[in-house]
DNA sequence: TCATTATGTTGACAGTGTCAACGAAAAAAT
DNA sequence: ATTTTTTCGTTGACACTGTCAACATAATGA
């Protein structure tokens, strides 16, 4: 049967997958290697390369699903909240830190073009300009192609926003001014989110 | 003469330093390695070790100047705004981000733990925490020692907005919306930063 | 003058990504 | 049913990395 040897080798790719997972988990991106995927894995150090052409396909499989997470982190978030632009944008906030706070590697992964070039996986690129959009929608804004659209000031804000203290946090930059443990930095975050979601969703 | 013995110190100690930025600047942070550096420094593979410790030790060392020209570029910002908060906010974010997009490789130096752990380098964390807090006086905030100071968090808010614009710009998420020559870039950027400018800053 | 420290060298080691060559096994074509 | 081709896996090599160890020379200090 072809199922069964799709099967088969579809374990074998998400064995490597797993073991790619795992080891971001534990040691960080930097722990990741490609010969070491393979041993986790229980393959030869070359097998992987019949499955992704380069480590970089590896991590671009990765940061994909990272999009789609973080994704389903917003839109449930966004549908929790009360249908007000403001509360919506707070709820997208938040749910933008949280992602960030519980998949670290993974987030520095979706958004370093050294480590995947988005434009050479035109998947993962789809995911992402998935969430761009739905920040768009939730604070009202339709997409246009007009590059100095005023309109999409608030979105590139509040998206800014966002990142920048998603990435700060993640870093260490607010070390001092934040807490040490998750549901003190969420608070934090929360707090800083409140003062701008009414301020910039127009 | 103590002095003679040591410029020829400096002199090594610079060229090293010197090769590691060309380096950066020329292939990014990934092509920075030991031993190229001492290749382009006329110098063995193992020199580099009786200056710095390890790489982590010379990249803080990059670092630490990043943080100090980030700092001349906001201060010289500030200094030519007009003495409003609001325009002082914008000329600060624009500077922010004309840094970031001139210096890319060390901005991202600057804000990679991984790469860098200010813990482990004070001197590269002072020059790191000035920024901070030239950020909190332009924006008229005395820093307290209260970490859930309500007052903190326009200061975060506005570093938070500029360093995601940043991050988000130099990584290319934004290539769509924004322009591809370094002036459209900023001013792109410009318009951000005019949206949440007065609005963020009190 | 002699001992010590600073500065430099070469050599080695384990690790990396990935190309090349090869074998077995499955699929496709005949 | 047999042959050919493609897929999947292996091992071996190559050049590269960071850094430890051992050693040489030169400057410094007692």
């Amino acid at each position: 049967m072809a199922v069964i040897k799709t099967i088969s080798r579809d374990d074998v790719r998400t064995s490597i997958l797993e073991a790619s997972i795992a080891l971001m988990n534990e040691g960080g991106l930097g722990s990741l290697s490609m010969r070491e995927v393979a041993r986790r894995a229980g393959v030869s150090h070359q097998a992987p390369y019949h499955y992704f052409t380069d480590r970089e396909a590896i991590l671009a499989e990765l940061a994909g699903d990272g999009f789609d997470r973080l994704y389903d982190y917003m839109v449930s978030a966004i549908g929790l909240a009360r249908n007000k632009v403001g509360d919506k944008n707070r709820a997208m906030g938040e749910a933008y830190i949280r992602f960030a706070l519980n998949n670290p590697e993974v987030f520095r992964l979706m958004f370093r073009c050294e480590m995947v070039d988005l434009m050479r996986y035109p998947e993962a690129k789809l995911k992402a300009d998935r969430c761009f959009q739905l920040v768009a929608i939730t604070l009202g804004v339709t997409i246009t192609d007009d590059k100095s659209n005023p309109d999409m000031a608030p979105v590139i804000a509040c998206w800014s926003m966002a990142h920048g203290l998603a990435t700060l946090m993640l870093e260490g930059k607010l070390g001092e001014a934040f807490g040490d443990t998750m549901d003190q930095r969420e608070a934090a975050a929360g707090r800083i989110i409140g003062f701008y979601a009414e301020r910039l969703a127009q």
